[in-house]
DNA sequence: TCATAAGTTGCGCAAGAACGCAAGTGCGGG
DNA sequence: CCCGCACTTGCGTTCTTGCGCAACTTATGA
């Protein structure tokens, strides 16, 4: 059952992912990951924003424990790490409409 | 389909309804309205904050299309806007774990 | 070993958000 | 008409966030 109540710890946790998803960029990263995984620099490119500023947006969602990283040589991959953080993020535009 | 790319402008919107959820005492209020409408005193009181301090995450809730207000006398109820609402505190908990 | 490419981290700043408290608004009762 | 109750608004403070820039780390390749 969905329905007991969360505790306060849960409820701080929940929150920190939503703040994790409050952001256009990182909504933006998310979408881009839709399809599979992608370099810091090609998010970058997607979102248009510099590589430092792409590269602490993904340390915000990877704290939030949104996406997780794997490391290629020199390049670092983003995936996302549930399909329900998809969700969450078509959630979130059906209710914007 | 929900397959669209969304527009930026759609996505800043999104962006707000989750920095709207972004608060555990906002996710509190809203799952104290899964019962039901309330009055802002009693949620103050179910959140333990004060009167002004709900008003304000009231009118953060009213403003991102969360919830919405009716006023009978002197006092005024509160309820969620929409269904999908609860259906993202819940994917919120069930992603925060 | 040195140079270069890809990411990360640190820092300073400006904008935004949460809170407490005081003052204002609006409605109902006496 | 005035008082009191339920809420809202304004204000000042403090804490957090997003951003740009520079410096650092790590891996690749000459």
């Amino acid at each position: 059952m969905i329905g007991t109540s969360p505790t306060e710890d849960t409820r701080v946790r929940s929150a920190a992912v939503a703040r994790a998803l409050g952001d256009p960029k990182r909504l933006c990263v998310l979408e881009s990951l839709a399809a599979g995984e992608l370099s810091v620099g090609e998010l970058a490119l997607r979102v248009s924003c510099q590589v430092p500023n792409m590269s602490q947006h993904l340390a915000v969602l990877r704290a939030a424990g949104l996406v997780t990283a794997r490391r290629d040589g020199n390049t670092v991959f983003y995936r996302l790490a549930d399909p329900k953080v998809l969700e969450a993020c078509h959630l979130l535009l059906s209710i914007a409409r």
